[in-house]
DNA sequence: GTGAAAGCGCTAACAT
DNA sequence: ATGTTAGCGCTTTCAC
């Protein structure tokens, strides 16, 4: 009963142990500074045999750094949180910055209120932001000192790393995989109006479908079941031998195959159907989807690390999309 | 240019403004302590009016508390975290966790190493920790240093607060409905056999259909779509009668109406199909899925809310169940 | 290259 | 009830 183990150990015990100053251990533990020196060595032996693991919130504090990342939502009203999308990039941010000992937020990022990312970049919580569905106005309202430890799975800017889907391509494939099957009056049903990334995908269609001769048939929608079944309906209504629909997204695709359904028009002997992002759901279906499927979590590890790391990173990654053929087109 | 304005107003910021000392400062922004003096006023109106909010980091790390909640995944390999559902609870937990300036991690908990919730109790970065498909090993290796600032979705024990979904009562309403739709051979597929919570479902089941004078059709699945698909042919195989089937959760309620649809087998005209969980893919199918829905991102927000707190709560907190009548059933 | 010392912004004993 | 004094565990000038 001489000495008491405390249990977290604490950078003073690896010191003392590997008989240097805290100051030295907290170099050779950083791996700043002079490159090998002995006593380097020693510290990090000590640090591992003893188990120690920094304390994520005294360096956060000491080095005015944050203990969170927060992945903000751009959109105009708070349900854009309830989105299952969302929750899988959280998940993969979550599952990145977890060895950091760092934690993920979610917030909405209204689109008329910018200010509101001054307020991420004054929170000295915050380690960093992933930005989401983000628009020209948000990314010219990311504040200074959020440069470096920000990115956008969306379109970026100077300042904000991108690292997104190829959409335009992605949308392509989608498209002449319509085509090349014999459909010969393909609609689209794009997503919200307000979001960049969506008009690669429809400015994709509109191209593929002129360079193939045919007109294009635009419908907005947004990006739910519902907006899917009505605009379906319309696209019927508007022009009655549509044989395709190409959905912005797999439940614009849902829904469209449903309302489809209802009007007794027969998926995909009578109207092809094809979405975009292959949510699990879309293997599940009666017709399975055909969807394009991309690497979201992929995405999402890669926007984290490079906000956690805050490593140089080129101005914008592109992942790949890539056809899935099931049963609906 | 004479003072500089710093963004990140601090404690003395105010304390200096209202005329007081940074500890009652403290004090008075926490509401322990003694009640209304009139210098508590003085300071909340101060930081009020300065717009000041403490820094979460600082709280914690003088506190001796952590920033972030942990959401662990009990399972027997590390996919657990590959579940929508898990992303969906993470999602609301993080909603919860994010006003008080704390992130939320994601981790798998092996079901055959439980000294890793030792671990979790003393990572001083962690605040506390919401369990997810709990088992009693596991609830029985929770540190006492985690009592207060731990609960559980799913089973519960003396020291870990439980908030999950009536289990039993769902189940048995959705059998009750098979039941009473005339259905007299219903199978049930279901969950992990390490999953107690899991039990329940499967026990309302058999209670129920034992009640009605029929025997109990039980084929053990776990939670994935695959498990449906199998589980479905198999109990044709065994059973060729069944003229219904209850999955234990949605997508292994899709898996079997694919693999029904591929034997030439009419949902729900031949065999009714029932899920458990309400998966927003449950209305996008053709038919529509029959199934239980439940309040997922309320539970989680009170597990979140009650460690945050750590508050006392009941031993156990059940959700509602509901049915929900569409085509498949 | 290394140690000493000064913080990061806050809370919690202690005094008063 | 309020102020004073120590820390929480780490990083980072600043001297040596």
């Amino acid at each position: 009963m001489g000495e008491e183990i405390r249990d977290p150990l604490t950078l003073e015990d690896v010191a003392r142990a590997a008989g240097v100053s805290r100051a030295t251990a907290s170099r050779a533990l950083i791996g700043s500074d002079t490159t090998s020196t002995p006593a380097r060595q020693r510290v990090r032996a000590v640090a591992e045999q003893l188990g120690y693991a920094p304390n994520p919130l005294a360096r956060a504090l000491a080095g005015g750094s944050g203990t969170r990342v927060v992945v903000a939502v751009a959109g105009p009203r708070p349900d854009v949180l309830e989105d299952p999308y969302m929750w899988r990039v959280l998940g993969a941010t979550a599952a990145a910055c977890d060895g950091a000992g760092v934690g993920v937020s979610l917030q909405w990022l209204p689109l008329d209120a910018p200010a509101l990312l001054g307020r991420l970049g004054a929170d000295r919580s915050v380690r960093g932001v992933v930005l989401c569905n983000t628009t020209e106005p948000l990314l010219a309202a990311v504040p200074d000192v959020l440069r470096g430890r920000v990115a956008s799975i969306g379109i970026g800017s100077a300042a904000v790393p991108s690292f997104d889907v190829d959409n335009a391509a992605g949308s392509a494939a989608v498209v002449r995989h319509l085509h090349s099957s014999g459909r010969r009056h393909i609609a689209m049903l794009t997503g919200p109006s307000w979001l960049p990334c969506s008009w690669r995908s429809v400015e994709a269609y509109r191209r593929t479908v002129e360079a193939a001769g045919l007109p294009p048939r635009i419908l907005p929608a947004d990006f739910g079941f519902e907006d899917g079944r009505s605009g379906a309906v319309e696209a019927l209504r508007r022009w009655p031998d549509t044989d395709a629909i190409f959905a912005i997204c797999d439940a614009v695709a849902f829904g469209a195959m449903v309302a489809l359904r209802g009007l007794g028009v027969d998926v995909p002997d009578d109207v092809a159907v094809a979405g975009f992002d292959d949510v699990p759901a879309a293997a599940w279906t009666g017709p399975a989807l055909t969807t394009a499927t991309h690497p979201v979590s992929r995405i999402a590890a890669a926007a984290a690390t490079a906000v956690l790391t805050e490593a140089p990173v080129p101005p914008a990654t592109w992942y790949p999309s890539e056809l899935v053929l099931r049963e609906s087109a």
